[in-house]
DNA sequence: CTACCTATTGCATATTTCATGCATATATAG
DNA sequence: CTATATATGCATGAAATATGCAATAGGTAG
């Protein structure tokens, strides 16, 4: 695929290289993921006066781009992540929200299959898979046979 | 299970019974599925002062006695529907944004998968799957080789 | 290096979605 | 039918995101 540095893959784009967008960028490399909220005081942690409007401005260039991808994780807002890092599922828990991310590859024969059936090319990594982890789980099964 | 009409669940609880609630609940039977302001319109052509404060407190009621349920199907309002429906799965299509339901057993080895390899106990139906419908696929593939 | 043109930013403000305090209305036990 | 606590409607607030506009700052032609 393409790796072109950043600054390029803007200017490819028609897009002007600002330091916002560069600060945002490397944020979002650095959290390896981020709310908006939480990207902002990442990024004014150097620039305190990047306004957060800017920061949604930029999120959704960036990934136009394809340098940063999103994912929603429940009610709220939704989760950037740099495009580098291998893509995955996350499995949130509904009861504690504790987040476990796993390889997207766990979801390849369900991905075919809808594929297959449906005709639908599932994109995984964008919506979150709801449920309880390991330890909530047992607390429930616990209650039920109490 | 249990398949109580949905006067006793409310009772049960300790709820009263409500024109409002009984409104609602007919609403989301009907509508299959609705966001809360899809909800309220619906509502509204019977009971044209209902409240929309009315119909997100009385979505929370109804889901807490498990007459309803709620799934995320991307950015904004969640969507309800009736929990006498067979459990599904949405697909929503990135592109045209139109929605298919599958039934919830097509993602039953991708839940055992999880189950034994991460001891997550998915429910596959809260969120919705993103991706490429069949139509939107196709334009996709045109234009890549085009 | 300078000037110019336009993309981008910051700010204020609007919008969307949902939550809450309080007075009033209503469901239900007795 | 009455008492009373729950539920509703209304106004208002809050959180997350979008947008119009004037000011600023990239990029490029000269």
């Amino acid at each position: 695929m393409e790796s072109s540095p950043w600054d390029v893959r803007l200017r490819e784009q028609g897009f002007r290289i600002t330091a916002q967008r560069q600060l945002v960028l490397e944020s979002v490399n650095q959290l390896g993921h981020g709310t908006p909220e939480e990207i902002l005081s990442s990024v004014q942690k150097t620039a305190s006066g990047v306004n957060l409007s800017t920061i949604y401005r930029t999120l959704e260039v960036l990934e136009s781009v394809g340098l940063i991808t999103h994912t929603h994780i429940g009610h709220g807002a939704p989760v950037y992540h740099s495009q580098d890092e291998s893509p995955h599922i996350h499995l949130v828990c509904d009861d504690c929200a504790e987040v476990t991310s796993i390889p997207a590859a766990s979801a390849a024969q369900f991905s075919l299959d809808l594929k297959e059936t449906y005709g639908f090319t599932a994109h995984m990594t964008h919506m979150a898979v709801t449920g309880l982890c390991k330890a909530c789980a047992n607390k429930s099964e616990l209650k039920s046979n109490g």
